[in-house]
DNA sequence: ATAACTTTTTGATTTACATCAAAAGCATTT
DNA sequence: AAATGCTTTTGATGTAAATCAAAAAGTTAT
């Protein structure tokens, strides 16, 4: 078995601060490599997520379940974290179940690892923090877009913050995201 | 002029992290008082948003125009931040404008303060990760709110995280929050 | 107290989207 | 290639909430 270079995930945290030597040796040591068949499950919300994927190939959906249809909640696909986020913080059950959407090729790190690189590297908080700030921004700007703006509008602020993966998810997950039926997102569609 | 004891700041603080008598002198020296009289603008959205209140006593709304309305994005009150979030770590200039809608005390701390304590206090990150942590279950819970529900458990669950304000803050205000008509709110509050 | 605003409530009408139902299109299996 | 099971589309009907309009209640100023 070959080791998988970590390079998508360096780069990543290379966004927010700089990567020391050890801090490196530290995340490579403790990254491990996963992957996941079409359709299998990530993490099911019976249990308390203890794992964070970054991914570097593939599609994950994170859903929950409401009067027994699966709502999705987010779509993280390369170069992004994936978990139960209250779960993963608290540690308690939280309803978020994940899947892949598509096979998946992860990186991943236990709690207890991230606990050690905060204890031992504080450019790492600085990088949870700023990076935190990114996905703060996301979530402002999707609850703007799910308060004012109609069925159409919803769906065109989708294909804008998805732009690159729109077309990977059916189109049943896209309703459900949105918070509309499939029927009217398949007519919005239909149009021109 | 009396100096205003930061109590209530600092205990903020110690909700996430142990504050250092150097950290809690240098939070001291920087955090000036300010304050608001009812409908002061405390920040502008033509300007870039350089400060960041912590208030004390009194509340704020953060807001932004569409269509020539105003919609109420969120309500600081006592123990909570308020800045134009974007605006405040991009240093751009954002959509948010920030009213007081009561006569209200703030600690005020300026970007630069900020940037001086995460460089120097290495505990300051860890605090901004753990408080954002907290924002983002609020964030999240929010939009599933807005998504699935009706005008009726909107407003329930505006109750529910706003319960002990929610009183203090108009009813057109509350309805531009919700996404919902000044109209349905009303008629929705005229039940039993 | 009266006037002049502002905020909230009440009423009539319209509309975007949900719901219910079924057909059509695709994909996977035998 | 027929059969079975998903996904997407199309159609008919119902409803919650928006819109339009105006009255009532509450607030601030003269």
């Amino acid at each position: 078995m070959t080791t998988e270079p970590k390079v998508l995930l360096f780069q990543h945290f290379e966004k927010y601060i700089k990567l020391s030597d050890t801090l490196k040796a530290a995340l490579d040591e403790r990254a491990s490599f996963v992957s996941f068949k079409k359709g299998e499950m990530v993490h099911d919300a019976e249990k308390v997520c203890t794992k964070s994927y970054f991914i570097q190939k593939g599609l994950f959906r994170a859903y929950f379940i409401k009067d027994g249809k699966e709502i999705s909640e987010y779509f993280p696909a390369e170069n992004e974290w994936s978990n139960s986020p209250k779960s993963f913080i608290t540690r308690q059950k939280d309803v978020y179940y994940i899947d892949a959407i598509e096979p998946t090729e992860a990186f991943c790190l236990q709690v207890n690892d991230l606990v050690y690189l905060f204890e031992n590297f504080p450019e790492m908080e600085r990088y949870a923090r700023l990076s935190m700030g990114t996905v703060f921004g996301h979530l402002m700007e999707r609850i703007t877009s799910l308060r004012f703006t109609s069925a159409k509008e919803k769906y065109a602020h989708f294909l804008q913050t998805y732009h690159d993966i729109h077309h990977r998810i059916p189109l049943g997950m896209v309703a459900s995201y949105l918070g509309i039926t499939q029927e009217t997102l398949s007519r919005i569609r239909g149009e021109r």
